[in-house]
RNA sequence: GGGUCUAUAGCCAAGUGGUAAGGCAUGGGACUGCAACUCCCUGAUCGUUGGUUCAAAUCCGACUAGGCCCUCCA
């Protein structure tokens, strides 16, 4: 397995850091609002790559934080809290607001074929080890209290810039006019672990620790639930590549000095799934959530198609009529996978799927090219293999794909015995050479989405979405 | 200003030194009462420009264009 490394900004082989496990930890959402269709992608790329490892034959452990801790709402800090801004606006609480879009969230990783993490863990439930983290940085001299907030030393710690490749000159603070300096920082570039001097006032939730009543820092979550959750070492840390800094670089800076030691091996960062402007951003208006794609007449699972199609580190342009495409692809390809299946025969024949199967590992392990993974799974239908050996790799490869290629669309017996006698009457009007009444009846059922398909077997029908 | 990534046909894209996979779309044909479905056929010298090499889309340099980041962000 290959993987395009961050942190040395090179392809590596993968060497997990224990042969019986990877541990993966991927970033989460902020619960706030509907998750937005370019995280989406991220999640897409993620659960692709969980899969990839297991089809590979890694056990793989894969933790996820849920942040419900509020973050602020605007692209600047002058804003509130996002979590309590949408509990104002809801007239619900904010971890009611929290709660809320979880579940939204996972319904959206349902249906989207996501598997779920097997560790989620919301920001919230984790305050004891933030303040054990943040204690021990103290100790040890890495952070520092000022101004009534505890910061991290950024100067403390020679690493801090190797991830985003910067130097310490090159930043340029408060660089958008909406930020504001932070002037309890002896440095700049230090970033808070701990806050009981808010400059956001009404910051809703708030707990006791030995350094005030206050809540945490926007980076030390995903370092404790990673460390609690996974242990000391980490093989695989992803997310979007706007988090490569500050978070990440955050990230590694609290949790190095904590441990003692090297934390994380593996640094994979999704790309944008951008519009013609750029950046498709949540505080453009215009919501982006899955809903909206269900609402305009989308298939969920054409998204996921869409963003495979395509490779996980670079820039996806989205729009409807890209998705439209992806629609027809993709039900082009159900069509042919249909065929497959009302025809079953053959023996399975391991050896020769066995090629295909290592195609599709190579595929995968080289960096997760899931087009020509895509590609394999067309050579695959295209091949003079016999059908049954076509299924077998067909289900085979959509344990990681998770295209439900294999899924059918359930109708009542009720509906189909109704189309069933339309479609005979049909061939009746057209034995009698009644192309009209033929027609109509055609019509009359593309009415309600059934499309006739003439084939050589026969008349078969077809429900649209 | 700095960092970082990208640049292959209308679109998505493979390609990791030996003369450009695949998918969708387009056009043509077969099938059909007509259509849809299905099947067959159909297209690019790889952003520009230098260099390395017997040989480069593939390596190196410059340039151009674009994305993302520079303390909420996937």
């Amino acid at each position: 397995m290959k993987l395009y490394n961050t942190l040395t900004k090179k392809i590596e082989e993968f060497i997990p850091y224990d042969k019986k496990m990877v541990t993966m930890y991927t970033c989460g959402p902020t619960v706030y609002y509907y998750a937005h269709i370019g995280n989406l992608r991220t999640y897409i790329s993620e659960d692709i790559l969980e899969k990839g490892l297991k089809y590979l034959g890694y056990n793989v452990k894969r933790c996820m934080n849920i942040t419900d801790v509020g973050h602020l709402t605007g692209d600047g800090d002058t804003g509130e809290d996002k979590l309590m801004t949408a509990a104002k606006k809801e007239h619900k609480s904010v971890l009611d607001i929290a709660k809320f879009y979880t579940e939204a969230f996972f319904k959206d990783l349902n249906r989207l074929n996501i598997k779920k993490p097997d560790i989620i863990s919301p920001a919230t439930e984790n305050i004891d080890f933030y303040i054990k983290m943040i204690s021990k940085l103290l100790n040890d001299g890495y952070a520092y209290e000022s101004g009534g907030n505890i910061y991290f030393d950024t100067l403390k710690y020679d690493d801090y810039y190797k991830l985003s490749g910067r130097s310490k000159d090159d930043l340029f603070v408060a660089v958008r006019d909406d930020v504001e300096e932070d002037t309890n920082k002896r440095n700049p570039f230090d970033f808070g672990l701990w806050f009981t001097n808010s400059k956001f006032k009404d910051q809703e939730l708030k707990w006791e620790s030995p350094f005030g009543y206050g809540y945490p820092g926007w980076h030390i979550e995903c370092s404790a639930i990673a460390i609690q959750n996974l242990g000391e070492h980490l093989d695989i840390h992803c997310g979007g590549v706007d988090n490569i800094f500050p978070h990440h670089t955050n990230e590694i800076a609290q949790s190095e000095c904590y441990l003692g030691h090297k934390w994380c091996n593996y640094w994979v960062h999704m790309e944008f799934l951008n519009d013609k402007t750029g950046k498709m951003s949540k505080s453009k208006g215009d919501s982006k959530d899955l809903n909206s794609l269900i609402e305009k007449g989308y298939d969920p699972i054409v998204y996921r198609y869409f963003c495979l199609q395509s490779h996980y580190r670079k820039v996806l342009v989205y729009s409807l009529e890209s998705l439209d495409v992806a629609t027809s692809a993709y039900n082009k390809l159900k069509g042919k996978i249909k065929n497959i299946k009302s025809n079953p025969f053959g023996e399975v024949n391991y050896d020769a799927a066995l090629e295909y199967q290592n195609k599709f590992k190579e595929a995968f392990s080289n960096d997760m090219n899931t087009s020509l993974m895509l590609t394999v799974l067309y050579d695959v239908i295209k091949s003079h293999l016999n059908n049954n050996t076509k299924l077998y790799l067909i289900k085979d490869f959509d344990f990681v794909l998770s295209l439900s290629l294999l899924e059918e669309e359930e109708i009542s017996e009720e509906l189909e015995k109704y189309i069933l006698s339309k479609i005979e009457k049909r061939n009746q009007a057209k034995k009698d050479k009644n192309y009209e009444l033929a027609d109509n009846i055609r019509e009359e059922l593309l009415s309600k989405n059934i499309v006739i398909k003439d084939t050589r077997e026969g008349t078969v029908f077809e429900i649209k979405k």
